[in-house]
Order: structure tokens, then sequence, then C-alpha cells
DNA sequence: GTGTTAATTTCGGCT
DNA sequence: AGCCGAAGTTAACAC
């Protein structure tokens, strides 16, 4: 990895345009060739950037370039797309390489799957006598998170969120659409249950006769936060 | 803005929990506190980090930490949410800090609200003889892109994307549902434009009877792309 | 490889 | 400040 402090302006043409003014900012080139240009301020969105795969070439700058300050220009462009990168490097204050090599990645738990699964296991958080039927239902049109059955044997569709959002009411609504034309499966209900749900799709889910839960992680999880105090 | 190459472990807790386990990575320490951890490679999305407001302390190792080789350990904590990450830096190969000041931010042209003013300043692009009505017509559930009239002098409503997605096609059969139901407005019919649509998102479309039409960016700016070449 | 869905999304606009 | 929708989204997973 390539670690350059400079100051610099920059040109993006691709997707959209877009233009850096000139200030002093962290350029990384990546192994793969990916390049980021970081502020001092804002989030993990680098102000711009070019994704892998790409190429980097550094250019003589411009005659006009040349009088304005620009001692280098690096190119680059998206090997597949035309994506393409102009910056223009004034002065630079530090210019270092470091072999960092291939990283072993992030470990995750507790995201939606998680949920799912705990879910799942925990079926009757949805009402006492609820059987689980399956995970991951496939239908042509997507996966059905959960199908259980209810107290009285009647077959109901769960979506899970982690926030629940209209999308996922759309979503679940086309679910339940396509299996209530199912002579086999109908009737069949919805369930929509999130960590959060939004005001505007929980209107939209009671409107079409869709239930609401909130999930609780921890409740679900258990008892077993104890364990592996890091912090 | 502080710059290190070390090797490191990193451990995450809040919305979710996440384990880096031991590599050479650049972290770095942003003006606001916020951390990013970097790898060689991926794409500007750093392996773990910290969004700002946070704060940085650095902690003695643990007796266990120090004996793994453990040499300085930072504790960073959001300030509003729990969110807490844990460093444990092993080697340090380099730690370097710079002051890059305020960054006057990126300059963007070609996104959807160009797209929008553009279609509507040429609307007729939809049809011989069609008419503006408004722009951002607000209903109940959102915004419609534009409202016009045909040749005819019949009501559209269209939506318009960058991208054509199954999302967009749902957002405006909403809109349509909603406006057919008020009888002033009645009957809307509907156009999706977009630079690109999805196979999957035509094909509902046209079932529901919304015509598609795919726009050019260039082609609706005019003749003026021939300027300003940097490539 | 293509398409679909989630994300510690981030970011901007508007109420 | 909160809510909503877009993003040069990126990333993971299924087909």
């Amino acid at each position: 990895m390539r670690v350059v402090i400079a100051s610099c302006s920059v040109d993006y043409e691709g997707r959209l345009t877009a233009h850096l003014p000139l200030a002093t900012r962290l350029l990384m080139v990546k192994a793969d060739g990916s390049v980021l240009i970081h502020s001092d301020g804002g989030s993990y969105k680098p102000l711009n950037w070019m994704a892998p795969p790409c190429a980097m070439a550094q250019v003589d700058p411009e005659p006009e370039e040349a009088e304005e300050g620009v001692r280098a220009v690096w190119v680059v462009r998206h090997t597949k797309s035309d994506d393409r990168l102009r910056i223009r490097l004034h002065e630079i204050h530090a210019d270092t390489s470091h072999d960092l090599g291939v990283d072993p990645g992030l470990v995750k738990d507790g995201v939606e799957a998680h949920l799912q699964r705990l879910l799942a296991e925990h079926i009757t958080t949805l009402g006492e006598g609820w059987t689980l039927s399956r995970r991951e239902y496939l239908t042509p049109i997507g996966p059905v998170d959960i199908l259980c059955k209810d107290a009285s044997g009647a077959t109901v569709a769960v979506e899970i969120k982690r926030r629940g959002d209209i999308d996922g009411v759309e979503q679940l609504t086309r679910y339940l659409e396509l299996m209530n034309r199912d002579p086999h499966l109908a009737p069949v209900t919805g369930v929509f249950a999130a960590q959060v749900i939004k005001p505007q799709a929980r209107t939209l889910a009671e409107d079409r006769g869709i239930r609401c839960v909130v999930l609780d992680y921890d409740e679900l999880r258990g008892i077993d936060t104890s364990a592996h105090r890091l912090f």
C-alpha cells in the first residue's frame, strides 16, 4: 500500500462528473490498484476514489497545469467501465509504501441472518402454539424468511428486517400475493418482524392486514450476554 | 490526521459484534476523532471503523495481551451510542501526523436531480404534444417526480431513476393507486423513465400498464459535450 | 457471472 | 432534529 499526503485537485468522470478543488489530502493506493482520496473529516467514505479493477499511470502535467504548480499527474482508469480519475499533485508532503499482505478478513455476528435463526428457534415469540415450517422458503420471486403455522394451523409468512422499512412491506406483500394464488398454500397471512419498524411501514403493513412485530435481539438471544466482556 | 501502519487485532461491539484477527493494516485517525482500519484491498469501505463523534483513548494492555505481544491498546468510543472499538497494536511500522486543514468538498454533476430537470425541460421527449404540469408533485406518500399531460390531455405521472429497479416501479405504482382514487386526477397513467431499466423492473412495469422509457443523458443535455476534455 | 438483498451503510434534502 | 430516498453506493449470497 502506498500512502501519499499531498495538496491536490481531482476530477472524476464516469457515472457522474465531479471535481475536488485544491487542498491537502491523503491519497491511498492499494495493492489491487484502487485509489482512495480522504480528507481529515467526514466518515469512512472517501471524497473521491476508483474501485478495482483499475490501473494508475503517472503522466506529465500539461503546460498550463505546470504553470499552476502541478508537479505530477495521476490518471486512474477503471479496467471495465470508462470511469476515470485525474489527480493533479501540487506539493507532496509524504510518500511511503508498505507491504501489508493479505487480510484474513472480518468476522461478524449479530446481523439479519442471526435474527432469523433466533426467531426460528423461538417461533413462539410470535404466539403461543405456533410452529416452524421452513426457513428461507423459496418462491419464484425470492425466499420467504420464515414460513410457520399459528395455533389454529393456518400458514403464516414472516419477513424479518433489522430496520422495518416500506421496502420490506412491499417484499412481503409480493410473497403473500404469490402464495395466496397457490391453492396448496392459501390462505397465507403475513407477519412483518423487525428490531425497529418505521411509522410509514407500519401504516402500510397494517393497511394490508399484515401484523407488525418488534423484535428484541437481546431478549431473543437469551441470558448469555455476560460472557466475553472486552470493554 | 494521524496515519499508523501496524499489525493489529480489532474487536467491535455495537450494532453488531465483529472481530479482526491479527494482521498488518493501515489505521487512520481523523481530526474529528473518527478511526478507519484499512486493508490493502477491497474497495473504499474500511474493514472496521468508528464514525464521529467519538473519542480515542490509549490504555495499558491487559497482562494477557502484553504476553501475546500487544504494545498498545486503543479504545475508541462513540460519544452518543455505546458503540466501541478495541484495537490491539502489536508491531508499529509507521506513525505520522499531518495537518490537512478543512476540505472545500466535492462538486457533483449529473445525478437524478439533473435528469429530472432536463426531462422536465424536454418533456416532449416522452411524446409529441406533451406538456409539463408539475415537478415534485406532493402526495401524502411522497413526491411524484413529474406530472404532465399527453397529447390528448390525459394526466401522466413520471418516475425518474438513474437506474430503473423494481423499487422504482413499486414506488410509481403506489403513487398511481393513490392518484387514481382521486376523482379530480383520475385517470392517471404512468411512465417509468431511467438511464438503464433492469429486465425484471421492465417486466413488472409493463405488466402493470406502465410505459418504460430509457433516457439518454447526453442527448437530453444537448450537444455541449465537446468542451472541457480532461482525459 | 448475474442478479438480489443487506449494510455498523453514508449522504443529502426536506419537514 | 428526524424522516425519507439516493448512492460513482459496497458486500454477501443465491442461482
